[in-house]
DNA sequence: TCCGGCATCACCCGAATTGGCGATTTGGTT
DNA sequence: AACCAAATCGCCAATTCGGGTGATGCCGGA
């Protein structure tokens, strides 16, 4: 698993070398100050993941993220900071990183927020959750829990998708009277009477 | 610091006892296998944490978060699962819940999660956690322009709102015919070809 | 001034959707 | 064993939708 660091604070740099360096699974491929001439350096180094530094000089790392993203789609990123300000919080997972982690995270703790965003998934400090987690629990939609069958999640996610009846029955294998049943049963769930508001209220509902 | 569990699986309850109990810090203060007299269990035991099963007899486990954070908000529940379908994850963040852990997740990690939301953070498994990101990170590859006129956005809006054609005219003063052929024109500006699709893409481009 | 975009209205037709009446067979819980 | 929810299938009638092909004005930019 290869690793770049960027950061630009040089004792912080060198500990996160360290770190890595001396962790079996982990190969450091790359460790910069700055931002400059990215895209050549990612291309280069093709790590797997890459530590990131909010504030570091060249292009910010928010940007730097944006970019990376956009040219190097299968890098996972992980943004290191000591900020925890919501704007550049939720810009950064806007932008594409996979994880976010204080600068006070025990070693161990970094290791373990490398390998989850190597393997596709997220990791956040928990103070980061918490506000991830506020973002939600601020909405005022007081989403009642819909319960759905597994069926009619399947259904109305083909709905969503334009799909007619018959199609759906088709792709389900499945009678196109079932189908009709099931739309029926979800429509009388969600408290719609139309395809249109049974589709909205998916999407809204997360539902897909 | 006191945890009361919420599981209806006898071996899995067993085991999660097993776990609090065995943690110098933790004490076990009541362990359920449904959410029957919720309020009075909770009024009475007063614990710091309480670890809420999805699917749970008596009252399913989203509902009761709800619940437990309506009458005591002190109390943090982390839930405590197999299923990580969408609107299932999503209903509970929104009901209150500080944590989504599943089943498969190692006794350390429970432990690491109980201490988190205990002290006010939040905690998610990896790929839960990439769920709530995906959210986040969702709609910005559309730079394609769209560009609809005022008529078109406003039937497209009474489109999600489930209206009929019929309705519409009525609603815009307006002859059916006329809605007919701007329902035409937006599909044909949209590419899509049903009013599901079409739905589906408003909300999701956030012409709505 | 002419052209193109927009809004309005109109007709046709085949297919899809809705809603309401059923039914049987599973699978899991009690 | 009894029960219940879910999944499956069926019929019917009225309405709506999607696509095609028009027409009429109105307005603003070339």
């Amino acid at each position: 698993m290869k690793i770049a660091i960027f950061e630009d604070n040089a004792k912080f740099r060198e500990s996160l070398e360290c770190i890595i360096a001396t962790t079996d699974d982990m190969e450091l491929c790359g460790s910069f100050e700055d931002t400059h001439r990215l895209q050549q350096r990612i291309q280069a180094l093709q790590p797997d993941v890459v530590l990131m530094d909010i504030n570091i000089p060249g292009k910010n790392g928010i940007d730097a993220v944006q970019e990376i993203k956009e040219h190097f789609p299968a890098v996972q990123v992980c943004m290191q900071t000591v900020f925890e300000d919501n704007d550049k919080v939720f810009a950064s997972l806007c932008a594409g990183a996979s994880g976010y982690i204080l600068k006070n995270t025990a070693p161990d703790k970094v290791l373990q927020a490398i390998r989850e965003v190597a393997g596709g998934g997220a990791f956040f400090t928990p103070s980061i959750a918490k506000k991830i987690l506020n973002n939600f629990q601020q909405q005022p939609e007081k989403a009642e829990y819909i319960r759905l069958t597994e069926k009619e999640k399947e259904v109305l996610k083909h709905l969503v998708d334009g799909l007619s009846y018959k199609m759906i029955a088709d792709k389900v294998s499945v009678s196109f009277h079932t189908i009709h049943s099931h739309v029926k049963n979800v429509y009388e769930k969600l408290h719609v009477n139309s395809k249109g508001e049974a589709v909205a209220k998916a999407i809204r509902n997360k539902l897909v």
